[in-house]
Order: C-alpha cells, then sequence, then structure tokens
DNA sequence: CTGTTAGCGCCTTCAT
DNA sequence: ATGAAGGCGCTAACAG
C-alpha cells in the first residue's frame, strides 16, 4: 500500500515480463523508436496504472544523471522584483517536468558559493542565475562552466552567457526623455552599485539620455548607492538636496531608491512632484499606490522568467546551441511622481 | 578534472583502504561510534581534501530514502506575504543541508495535485504547506499521510497537524479595540474567502471582538470577498458604501483587500480615514508608504517561516513526535488609515 | 522485440 | 577496525 514500495519490477511481474521490458514499454523515446511490441507497452501500462506505479526519479537521475531539476538562484526573494521572475520560471518548467530548487545569497559570496556548491553536488541539469555581479569569475572557480546556464536580468560584460534582460539603457533613456520633455534641465541620478549590471547599465544609460537630450549630466548631481534600498536612497537623495545647486529631478536606480528620494525630500521640507520631480525603475506592485503614485520604468518581470525557463530548456536540450542574448522592451509607467519643472510655462 | 567524476572510489583508493572503510571514516555517525581508527580517519580526510571529493546526494538518496530535500507548496509566490514565509523556511532549512522545492497552485486543486504528486514522487522527505484550505482531504487522497508536514499560516480545523501561525482572532480583536477606542460603532468587515483558515478565522475574530466590545455585529455590514484580491475589496467596500447604513470604519481580512477599500472609497467620493477608517492584515511591505499609510495586522513572517522550519526539522527527526501549534502573537501598527469617528468630541 | 547482464555511487550487514 | 558482498531502483548495452 506504501507508494514507495511499488518498483518497476512488480509491474513487469504483474505485466509478466522482465523489468527491462517494462522499463522500455514506459519510456516514451523507446516506444517511439519501436523497440517495443504496442501489446506488451499495453499490458505494462495497465500494470502500473492498476499498481498506481510511480517511477523513482532518485534512481532514475543516478543512472541517466539527470535530475530534472534547476537551480534559481537570486540574492533576495524578499525583494519584489523576484518573486514574479521566479513564479515565470518555475510555470514554465513544471510545464515540462522539471522542478526549481531555490537559493538566495544576499549579494555575498560566501553564500553564493555555498548555494551553487549545493546545487551542482544535487545534480541541477541547469542554473538560472539572478545574482547581478558584472564579472562571474565564481563560475570558472566552482568549475561550473560545463553546466548550462542562463542569466536573469542582466548581463555579463563579454555577452558569453546567455541572458534575459530588459534594455536598461532604453529604460531609463525614456525616463529622461520624459522628464525632459517636462521641462527639467537639473536633473539628478541616484545610481544603484556599480559592480550590480543593473547599476552600471542604468548609471550608463543615465549619461547616454542626457547626451541624447542634448544636456551635459553634472557629476555633482550624480550619487552612487551602494545597495538597491531605501535606506541608501535616502542617504543618496540627502546628498544630492544638500549640494549646492538642487535638481528638479532625481532619476533613481530602482524603486527602493526612489522611495528613499521621497523620503529625503519630505524631510527636507520639499514636494513631490511640485518641488522635485522622482522616477524609478521596476513598476514594483503597489507602486500606483504610494503618495505620490510613483512613475516607473516597467518591464515584463513574469515574462522575463518565463523566456528565461525557456532559454534553460533548450539549453539543456542542446548545451552547445546558438548563445541567445534576450532583451525585453523596458516602457515608461507615467504617475504623479513626475511634473512639468517649476518656473517653465 | 571533472568534479562529478571524483567518487568515493578514488578516496578510498587514495588512501589505501576499501570503499567502505572510507565511507565509515566520512560518516559523523561511525566515526562517532568509534567504528573506525583516527588514524584512518585522517589518512581519508585528507585524500577526500585533495581530490575534492563530495559525497553524490542522489546516490545517498537511493540508498537511505533521503533526499535532504523539503516541498514547499504555496498558493501564489507573487502574494506579498509570502516571500519573507519562504525566505525563513528556506535560511532555517540551509543550515540544515536541506534544499527547498517550491511549488505554486493559485489554490487550485488540480494544480495542488500535480505539485504535491511531483513532490512526493521527488522523495522530498517533508512538505511544508501554506495553502489555506481548511479542510485537506487531499493529503489523505494523495496517500501522503505517512510524509512528515507542516502548516503554515493556517491550522486545519481538527488541529492534527502541526502548525505554524499568527492569533488571527486576537489580531482582528486588536484591530477592533483600536476602531472601538477611537470612538466608531459602525464597523463592517470585508472578510475573506471562508474557505480559507485565515479568512474563517478572522470572521470569527471580528465577531468575537465586536462582542467583545459590548457591540453587536450587524450582518448588514459583513461582505464576503471571494478572494483576497484588491478586486475583491472594491467590490465588497462598493456594497458596503451603497447600504442602508454607511459604516465609519471597515475591517479588512488582509492587506490587498483593504486596499481595494481605498480605492471603492475614493470612487464614492470619501474620504480614508476622514471619513472612514480602514484597517489591514499582515502589513505588507509599503504599506507605510501607501496614501493614506495603512493601519494593519502584523506578524512576523520571517519568523513564521523560521519557526515552520524547525518544526518540520523536528518532525522528521522523529516523526511520532508531539503535533506542536504554534501561534506567533500579531501586532497592530497604527498609522494613518485610521481616525477617530467623525461626530466624536 | 525481449531477456540478460551490469553498474550508476553509496551504505550496511556480515564476516574476518 | 577493516574487507567483502549485496542492493537501493532504474536503464543502457548487448545478446539472442
Amino acid at each position: 500500500m506504501n507508494p514507495r514500495s511499488v518498483t518497476l519490477r512488480d509491474v513487469a511481474k504483474l505485466a509478466g515480463v522482465h523489468p527491462a521490458t517494462a522499463s522500455r514499454a514506459l519510456n516514451e523515446e523507446a516506444r517511439a523508436r519501436g523497440l517495443v511490441n504496442p501489446d506488451t507497452v499495453a499490458r505494462v501500462m495497465r500494470a502500473a496504472q492498476e499498481l498506481d506505479y510511480h517511477p523513482d526519479p532518485v534512481a532514475r537521475s543516478l543512472k541517466t544523471r539527470r535530475s530534472h531539476t534547476v537551480g534559481v538562484v537570486i540574492p533576495d526573494l524578499t525583494n519584489p522584483l523576484f518573486p514574479p521572475i521566479v513564479r515565470g520560471i518555475e510555470d514554465r518548467l513544471a510545464q515540462s517536468g522539471y522542478v526549481v530548487l531555490l537559493g538566495n545569497t544576499d549579494n555575498d559570496s560566501e553564500r553564493e558559493k555555498l548555494v551553487l556548491t549545493s546545487m551542482r553536488s544535487r545534480r541541477v541539469d541547469a542554473l538560472v542565475l539572478a545574482t547581478a555581479r558584472r564579472r562571474y569569475n565564481l563560475l570558472a572557480e566552482l568549475n561550473l562552466s560545463d553546466l548550462p546556464m542562463v542569466l536573469v536580468n542582466r548581463v555579463v560584460d563579454d555577452k558569453a552567457i546567455p541572458s534575459v534582460a530588459t534594455d536598461d539603457v532604453a529604460g531609463i533613456g525614456m525616463a529622461v526623455a520624459h522628464l525632459v520633455a517636462l521641462g527639467h534641465t537639473r536633473i539628478a541620478h541616484v545610481a544603484g552599485p556599480q559592480a550590480l549590471s543593473t547599476g552600471a547599465g542604468r548609471h550608463n544609460g543615465f549619461l547616454l539620455g542626457m547626451e541624447a537630450a542634448g544636456l551635459e549630466p553634472d557629476p555633482a548631481l550624480i550619487t552612487f548607492a551602494e545597495a538597491f534600498s531605501v535606506a541608501e536612497g535616502v542617504r543618496c537623495a540627502r546628498a544630492l538636496l544638500a549640494g549646492r545647486v538642487r535638481p528638479t529631478a532625481i532619476v533613481a536606480g530602482n524603486d527602493m531608491l526612489a522611495i528613499g528620494c521621497y523620503q529625503a525630500i519630505e524631510e527636507s521640507g520639499l514636494k513631490c512632484p511640485a518641488d522635485i520631480s522622482v522616477v524609478g525603475f521596476n513598476d514594483i506592485p503597489f507602486s500606483n499606490r504610494l503618495s505620490p503614485p510613483l512613475t516607473s520604468v516597467r518591464f515584463p518581470h513574469y515574462q522575463v522568467g518565463i523566456e528565461a525557463a525557456q532559454l534553460v530548456l533548450e539549453r539543456i536540450q542542446s548545451p552547445n546551441g546558438p548563445t541567445k542574448i534576450l532583451f525585453l522592451p523596458p516602457e515608461l509607467v507615467v504617475r504623479g511622481s513626475t511634473a512639468r519643472a517649476n518656473g517653465v510655462a
């Protein structure tokens, strides 16, 4: 009665065949290749059904060296950016009979090493990495190079690994263009950590966007956060507001930083957007309910997850296929945190 | 060089012993029971180190029937309630060398069955279930009764399964008491789905809380949502506002519903909290940044995850231990969405 | 087309 | 304290 105890041999015995034959009968591929008599197949199938047989994936893995398991490594599930991505990954993988092993690293190399080691030893068939370091010597170091792998929400500098991300440069470009259209010229940037590809990409996007608008980015109006956190947003925005020239708008590296900006602006007795406009990035849930509702660059998180899973499946199938780099288009969601610059008609 | 290829036999050969001996040398327990010469242990350990040997958990599982894997089943990772819980679970389990297999069900029985089947067949050592159905015949049905199991954020009616949750009744009680202290008497309730233990528990808590305050709950002021969603919150709140007696305060079954109430109140030209106070439940991230900042019942989500993992580990260790039911205390976080009732001095 | 054989990597008696 | 042997459940190669 214990489901564990029903083994392939039981099925074989009931069907009156050798275990190996039963194995073939139950194996999609062997069947397709006509390696087994349809009659036998039917008999075996019936027996399996009757006994409520479920093959043991552990035993199978031991033999086939495939676990039908994919490791998903992210910095922190608690960051609202990741849940929809992870869901997308899981949904797509589930369709193909794969299962997700989740690991958080907190952007800590040691933890990351632990997580990756644990996943490797558990025989994951592939990895999806959403940790955002730009250089990834860790991979070589851990001898993971032979494991299929897809990056999410970032690309490595040399683009040697398949990735799914949004176009940070384009996204920030839209934000800058929007502010410029509203008459802003003293536009500041609270940049994310430059060791992360998103932080660096958006900083770069800011410089390019300003240039494209014919504005010279003022170094005094750019501050660098050490983490994508509200606290760092506050710190950076305070620095900006205490500076010689006050900006009329801030482009934040992400929504957390933007919320930090809100707080610093409030503290200093100013109003957003009346005195200072703020734009975020990611369009996290309920950003439409913030006060004021946050203008933000959105990209399809769930879809990113789906596509990443898709790539990873392709990669598992044919490890030497082309290295696809997929960019999903961002979109600017305009809400109440941006307004015409003061003193502009 | 391929890490996969380093096997126990290689270690044994290098150490000049039989594989079985190497196994014992590497096995904590065998060592402790003095089944192996300390000298040998040292030699084997060194060899293992030198070869960078990592035991293969798959092979080990096949033998020991333990996968060091725990299935975590939730309705939807995208619900902000769950990420911190899942992180708590993962963090605690990782400490003990366990790994999390994640599955979303969307509260759909079919999907749930699939997920559970997949997990069982993958030989998870235990399950953590955060799906909130009150009755759980599915468990019996899937023959899962022998699998250690812990419920999170809910309890089954007969309390036969270990659980970690908050005290919904007490939490809602605090919300009601708070409103009463502010002079409210016409207090409405937007209840969550009654098939979910949280929905039912909070509804019950509402009735008890009103009673405790000497108020008679008015059935016309209670509406039932069909899901914990913003949309359902809007629908229910609209119904309330269209009713004969208008409430001066609404206790929502959770924060999503509360946000729905915000929207319905706005639509009808009223103001929160000036005209109607609103209290939520869960204190989701950034609820302090909503407009107005949401008064909500908070409980320690991350800690719930930690404790659930703890229980599950105990359960794996001794499946027949006592059935612990753990309640973590809720706390009322008062913010801007609640104010004195109109017309009260 | 089916049965035989062997072994994935590890652990656990049983002898010695 | 160590070695030998067998097997967890499944599948791949090879015979027949």
